[in-house]
DNA sequence: ACTCTGTCTCGAGACGCC
DNA sequence: TGAGACAGAGT
DNA sequence: GGCGTCC
């Protein structure tokens, strides 16, 4: 999925495209996410020791639901707004690679009941990660889940990052909050990385601008997404032979895939056979997404009974961790904690002008970085 | 020397008690 | 699925 | 922070 080495290929040609953020400066911050990768990470990493996903006592997942509960309301401790992307049905463009996937699931799935039989918990647990797949239930739970929270989502009519970047780009959000690169190739201004705020596994938040990054590598958008294409992207194939290094300087040289491919030694660089490179071009520059105006992003207040009654009562989580919970969550939304976090509220999600708040105790980096995406594309507040 | 490919490895959530 | 480390082949 | 537990 994504981007095949952009990341690398950001921190090396731009690196000032780069910047970890601390988390205090992400306060009061609305972000797209990604559900379906979520739900995916979710559904691979909740395991108990035996590496078997947690279940209620009639069999059903519960893992995505779990990690969906805790790291939203750690969000929103943190003062994120995220609405959660659903994906839609993915372009046809994408069946190959879909394909594939399904091939070395199957695999798995075979891997993993061999070991299952013979007791092998080691490789049981390894090969049933790689078996796993989101399906419409995991999907179906987790919007359950979100609507009792009063947290938004939407369900994208196809690529969900390319959703993401489009509620980026319109203002409705501040970035696209996601693991995948390819959300910068679909146009996101800002995509923010690792934005778990888990204690644990102090991961730092990182942002990436792509203006920066089209800066440092000194291209323009429609080169920067020829550039992916090269670099090797869930469309179509990439031409061997050309990896990150040629495929940046190629870009610089030629400006697009139709030059190099003129231009290229086809004898020891032959281009894939009726290589799709315009459709894929196409799939990132006008994506298949609803339009931002379309879309109310409401985020309300949550219907804790409601919560209780799904997870408690039909999915077998303990009452009292559900509702401390969703305490916390409540919390955030009034009295005393938004005050006392207030400090970083008003610098971020400001009005049109109000600078007044424009002084805070971060560090003159971290200050210098957000007053300048201050200024850039926020909506009204409700 | 540099670049790319292939193959291998590992890790992939979050909480709370200690 | 991705990201890093490595060996090996190609330019 | 490490480690057992969540369901």
């Amino acid at each position: 999925m994504g981007i095949h080495g952009l990341s690398k290929v950001i921190a090396d040609n731009a690196p000032a495209a780069l910047k970890e953020v601390p988390i205090k400066a992400c306060f009061g911050r609305k972000v797209a996410v990604d559900a379906s990768m979520s739900i995916y990470q979710f559904l691979i990493a909740v395991r108990q020791q035996d590496g078997m996903q947690l279940t209620n006592e009639a069999g059903e997942t519960t893992s995505h639901l779990m990690g969906m509960l805790y790291r939203t309301i750690r969000m929103f401790e943190n003062g994120i707004k995220p609405v959660y992307v659903f994906d839609g049905k993915p372009p046809d463009m994408k069946s190959n690679e879909l394909k594939k996937r399904g091939v070395k699931r199957e695999g798995a799935e075979k891997a993993a009941a061999a070991a299952e039989e013979t007791g092998d918990t080691e490789n049981f647990d390894k090969f049933s990660r790689r078996t796993v797949k989101v399906t419409k239930e995991h999907n179906d739970d987790c919007k359950k889940l979100l609507k009792l929270m009063g947290v938004p989502y939407i369900e994208a009519p196809c690529e969900a990052e390319a959703q993401c970047a489009i509620l980026a780009k319109s203002g409705k959000v501040y970035a696209a909050g996601s693991e995948d690169m390819d959300t910068l190739t679909f146009g996101t201004p800002v995509l923010m990385r690792h934005l778990t705020f888990s204690e644990a596994r102090k991961m730092p938040v990182v942002e990436i601008e792509l203006a920066k990054v089209l800066e440092g590598l000194e291209m323009t958008m429609d080169q920067f997404i020829d550039m992916c294409i090269l670099l090797g992207c869930d469309y179509c194939d990439s031409i061997k032979g050309i990896g990150p290094t040629r495929a940046v300087s190629l870009i610089k040289e030629h400006k697009n895939i139709e030059t190099i491919l003129e231009k290229l030694d086809s004898k020891k660089y032959p281009a894939p056979e009726d290589w799709p490179y315009q459709a894929a071009r196409e799939l990132f520059r006008a994506p298949n997404v609803t339009k931002a105006e379309e879309l109310d992003v409401k985020w309300e207040a949550p219907d804790e009974e409601g919560v209780v009654a799904y997870l408690v009562g039909e999915k077998g989580f303990n009452e009292d961790r559900v509702r401390s919970a969703i305490q916390k969550l409540i919390k955030t939304r009034t009295g005393t904690t938004q005050g006392r976090l207030g400090d970083y509220f008003k610098p971020v999600e400001k009005p049109a002008g109000s600078t007044s708040a424009a002084k805070r105790k971060m560090d003159a980096k971290a200050a210098s970085g957000s007053a300048k995406k201050k200024g850039g594309s926020f909506m009204k507040k409700k």
